[in-house]
DNA sequence: CTAACGTTTGTCCAATCGGTCAAAAATTTG
DNA sequence: CAAATTTTTGACCGATTGGACAAACGTTAG
């Protein structure tokens, strides 16, 4: 039986070059969007003719594809950690870090995922009603048990999610614009210090003056 | 003088069918991006040839231009609202609550403003580092005073208003998301309460439980 | 060496892109 | 009404797009 999912078998060659043009693509794709980028530009970036591109990839979509599968993967995988066993607070508090280093080292993959979910995530809408909703809805209830259990101040788990997402997310799909704002001294490479130590004191307390 | 960024005249229908295409544009460069955007289907939705949109305006590039210009002022209103008279933790709530409804009454703007800040905001860069910079400072010492007074915590004024955007923003930037991750119930027309309630006890209180 | 196989490229193609232009149609003006 | 002006359109253009293809090139196993 052939599912069509499974990987074929590739040389070696095969394997360094398909990993040379996603590398390429993720760039261009990423600054560009799927439809702005073209495969050329790809082409140019792996060091390569464009013929010899698609010899790897049949087609554009391919490429997207490939990469939009392995993104979700590592993309989640904060999320996935988030468990039960430790202190609740712990747990969001590391939450939230790491995926702000995220935002800080893989700004790319960010941006490339916030591309396609802005023009309505045409390639990818199953993964979000499916995979996506079933990992989100058992975190929410894992939140929710720490909630009753009096952990953490009861909320509605699912916005709390997202409001994790928007604020990490925001330091690389809005990078240009955070810089810009800050000017060159704030700006610097500090900023993610200065975000993280921000967003802690706001999960954490929120802004309403002590005593 | 001509500045080059004076209104010429226009007849009244010159003026219609310039609303009319500005209103197709926003709808098709908010979905596909700039480059992702033909002029066949601004055209198009504008209900309109293509030569004839042409004649209204010359480029394509120019219809975006006009776009992101009037966006910005919108855009920037509620924070320009932000002021120092009245309760400061009041201030902040209904900057946040007016975000909020901005991103569910105009998402086809948060769009537009994300797909060009996410691309490198080639067109808007000297926009964002003198006016928009120069804003957001401005609000930055209002709010820093807020914290001197200790009317409200201590932490970073730009952070804080960036997650406000961030949080915001996020549910039109990234509805589909949200509504496919919250389902058919908890994803209808009520999720922008659930989300407003979510973040006022965010920004006010945060998450550390009570007592 | 040589045959087989995997890799690379130059050339080409149809479709689509942004934009032009002259002429027709509609509207306004006298 | 008729002339002048504005608006609309069909036809067209060069450039770029995603992709096809056969020929050339490189590598390796026998």
């Amino acid at each position: 039986m052939n599912t069509g999912t499974e990987a074929p078998r590739r040389t070696r060659i095969q394997q360094e070059k398909r990993e040379l043009i996603l590398e390429a693509a993720l760039e261009v794709f990423s600054t560009h969007g799927f439809r702005g980028s073209t495969i050329d530009q790809i082409a140019e970036a792996a060091g390569m003719s464009k013929p010899n591109l698609l010899y790897y990839f049949r087609r554009k979509e391919d490429i997207h594809e490939t990469l939009m599968q392995r993104l979700l993967d590592t993309w989640l995988a904060p999320l996935r950690e988030l468990d039960d066993i430790g202190d609740p607070m712990t747990e969001l508090r590391s939450y939230i870090r790491r995926k702000l280093e995220m935002a800080r080292d893989f700004p790319r993959e960010s941006r490339l995922f916030a591309n396609e979910i802005l023009q309505g995530a045409p390639r990818i809408m199953p993964l979000l009603a499916g995979e996506l909703k079933t990992l989100v809805d058992e975190k929410a209830a894992v939140i929710k048990g720490w909630m009753r259990a009096g952990k953490i101040a009861k909320t509605d788990p699912w916005h709390l999610i997202f409001s994790i997402w928007a604020t990490t997310q925001h330091y690389a799909d809005f990078d240009v614009q955070v810089r810009a704002v800050l000017g060159p001294n704030r700006g610097g490479d500090g900023r993610f210090e200065d975000a993280a130590r921000f967003l802690e004191q706001l999960f954490l307390e929120g802004l309403k003056p002590k005593g």
